[in-house]
DNA sequence: TACTGTGAACCTATTCACAGCA
DNA sequence: TGCTGTGAATAGGTTCACAGTA
């Protein structure tokens, strides 16, 4: 936190996705063109990134992952995987609800802590190994249970007052899974990961590489 | 198709929010600054963005909403909603089978033709409507049904193997659910939504705008 | 030899500033 | 007046090219 420089956004996005190829990745070393045909990033870039990050590891045959990977963590302010930080989840409808079943933070540092609905009834008949809430208690929950992020998963037509309400319980980041684009205060930062919104980017991308 | 422009990739992508903004927007008339307020972007630079997409019909009390979501669409090549274009899910454990039936892609021109699991008891215990098949059948199937785009719900250890059957098959987008980083050939475009990277993207936004 | 690390060149994207218009 | 549209200025990101190194 403290040696932080400024990394430029488009790097920091490409370290995060470096972040998670190199957590799974099985070998003992890797090298900038390896990366480069597993995401497509050119290899020169790889080298700036990791350069921007602070790591001077690399010797001439590769980096060693786990080195690397550690840097990266580090340089991005990610916690480690004992620093845990918490989660909720906003709407229980099928997808909400198979997002707190699905172990989808598992073997990593965030943890979800808490899950709404405006729906008494959701709350009442799913079952977690966290507890559910009516979304009347979020602005009592939220800061008592130290919840910083949390995943939106609500209808369409009410993501924008959860978001509202979200960020005046002190929630500092949205994982967004609808299909609205959310207003939010300063200092809240909102990841959109809506499919239809990542399907439309797809297929314009797809256009635009085959004039 | 054809007056298609290379729209750069960083515009296309504030475009596609901006098409989904408008989508749900619920006036007639929109300004730079109201588009600015809602997402965050400079407004100088939202209308060089409305500009490069190559509309003109800006007047001096704002934009008319509807044909500028019209010529959005049409400059990102997106597809009308009756020109559907047939996706298919691929694994149907928690998360596929609820983003099956959440109806994600109701209203908008993709249409969901396939589900797909190696795991046979998952094809024959759900339901949906739409067909579910055997991962061994992906190979016949894709092509037949015209399936152009793909849903990753695998389990991370299988999701790489997936995306080459995919990629084989013939299907040119991937909207990747997994912690993976798919390596996928040209011509393929993969846009990653997993809930782990987006949050590591916010933790990591967070920290370097807190200096 | 096969890689990293990096200054310099190049290219792209963003912001500024203002003319033009309803 | 309050907005759009855009050339010019600036900032930022990417690629090149090569010295340095194990």
């Amino acid at each position: 936190m403290a040696d932080m420089q400024k990394i430029p956004e488009a790097s920091r996005r490409r370290l995060a996705l470096l972040f998670a190829l190199l957590s799974s990745y099985g070998g003992d070393k890797i090298t900038s063109i390896q990366i480069q045909r597993m995401t497509g990033i050119d290899r020169a870039l790889i080298r700036k990134d990791i350069s921007l990050a602070g790591f001077k590891g690399g010797v001439s045959n590769g980096y060693k992952v786990q080195d690397l990977r550690e840097a990266v963590r580090a340089a991005l302010g990610l916690p480690l995987p004992d620093q845990k930080r918490f989660c909720c989840i906003a709407g229980l409808g099928k997808l909400g609800a198979a997002l707190m079943q699905c172990g989808i933070f598992d073997e990593s540092p965030f943890k979800i802590v808490a899950g709404f609905d405006s729906r008494v009834n959701r709350t009442e008949v799913l079952s977690a190994d966290f507890p559910l809430y009516p979304a009347a208690k979020m602005e009592a929950v939220i800061p008592e249970s130290k919840i910083d992020f949390a995943i939106l998963a609500v209808e369409d037509d009410q993501a924008q007052l959860m978001a509202d309400r979200l960020a005046k319980s002190g929630v500092k980041g949205i994982v967004n899974f609808t299909g609205q684009v959310l207003e939010v205060p300063e200092g809240v930062a909102v990841e959109n990961v809506s499919p239809l919104l990542a399907l439309n980017n797809i297929v314009a991308a797809l256009q635009s590489s085959a004039s």
